[in-house]
DNA sequence: CTTACGGCCTGGGTGC
DNA sequence: TGCACCCAGGCCGTAA
């Protein structure tokens, strides 16, 4: 099983789709919507909906929920509904604004011509992403399930939601119902820093180590924002430039390579169905966490 | 109910 | 030069 992780790309997490957020929020409320384009519309829940419906609308904000990127769009001369306008970045999806004049990118599928000369282009090689249109009334639904942000939430908590659960404890870091916003990298990156293995059972942590690893996601996505997320292939901001945080990653995407903490080689291993970087001397895993859970046969009587 | 896992979507990069 | 395969994250179905 180790060793078995193969080419590493890094999606919009938490970090990112905030970046994205901040560069929105500072281009694009007040603007209106005068044109869309269509590309390739596989992806897309209801594209005619995106048609009819975005045209005379203006956005009012820009704001992001977990790795969702919200703008809320309101009707500008009544032909629009009040509604929010809901981007997942999926893995390789991209949101830039651009002069309607500039050359437009392979694999555009979406373009929001803007009152100013200017475009909201959504660009995604794979198509992984999701956008969705809904009305005022269908946020709330749109948004069930997800757990609070990472950055909102206390150490109280943090510990409340993760500290009676078996499953290991990468596999709750990415579950976006138990917390919003992370994903692959910061995952492993807030789990070195806390000194914990991947494959732990969060229930076999304990108080002290969830508050460190509380304070280790906290601080790492922190930091990462600092950095304007990572790019290691696909991500860029709303202006279209990288990241730079991929170079002060700790763990992912180093295997083989010596601990920045005691040097010892960088290892892999699929968790969660994830490829999950980690130091093995750093982060000690107990053997319970290593071998398959097993539940008590049955007794037949 | 909780957890684990396999499959599906797509296509660039990799390795043969 | 070609080409089969791997893998990413979210979601869903299924099994224990």
């Amino acid at each position: 099983m180790q060793g078995q992780c193969g080419m590493f790309s890094g999606m919009p997490e938490l970090p990112e789709v905030e970046t994205v957020a901040r560069d929105l929020a500072s281009a694009l409320p007040g603007r209106c919507i005068t044109a869309v384009w269509l590309g390739k519309t596989d992806f897309l829940a209801d594209p005619a909906a995106l048609q009819t419906q975005l045209p005379g609308c203006r956005i009012a904000a820009v704001r992001r929920y977990g790795k969702f990127l919200l703008l809320d769009l309101l009707p500008d001369n009544g032909t629009g509904r009040p509604g929010t306008l809901l981007v997942h970045l999926g893995m390789t999806g991209q949101l830039v604004v651009q002069p309607a004049a500039a050359v437009l990118p392979p694999h555009t599928h979406v373009v929001l011509t803007l009152d100013d000369g200017r475009q909201l282009r959504y660009t995604d090689v794979r198509r992984f992403g999701r956008i969705v249109l809904v009305s005022a009334g269908e946020l709330d639904v749109s948004l069930a399930g997800l757990g609070p942000d990472p950055l909102e939430i206390g150490q109280a908590e943090f510990c409340a939601r993760l500290g009676r659960r078996r499953a290991r404890i990468k596999a709750l870091l990415l579950d976006q119902r138990t917390l919003r916003g992370l994903g692959n990298i910061y995952a492993d990156e807030s789990l070195w820093r806390a000194r914990i293995h991947p494959a732990e059972p969060a229930a076999q942590l304990g108080p002290a180590r969830l508050k460190r690893l509380c304070r280790a996601v906290r601080q790492i996505l922190r930091e990462a924002i600092r950095w304007r997320g990572s790019s290691i292939a696909n991500y860029r901001d709303a202006t279209g430039a990288p990241g730079a945080y991929q170079r002060r990653h700790r763990v992912y995407g180093r295997e083989g390579k010596p601990c920045v903490r005691c040097r010892t080689k960088i290892r892999c291993l699929v968790v969660a169905g994830r490829s999950s970087y980690y130091c093995p001397r750093c982060q000690r895993a107990p053997k319970s966490a290593l071998r398959p859970v097993r539940r008590p046969r049955q007794i037949a009587h």
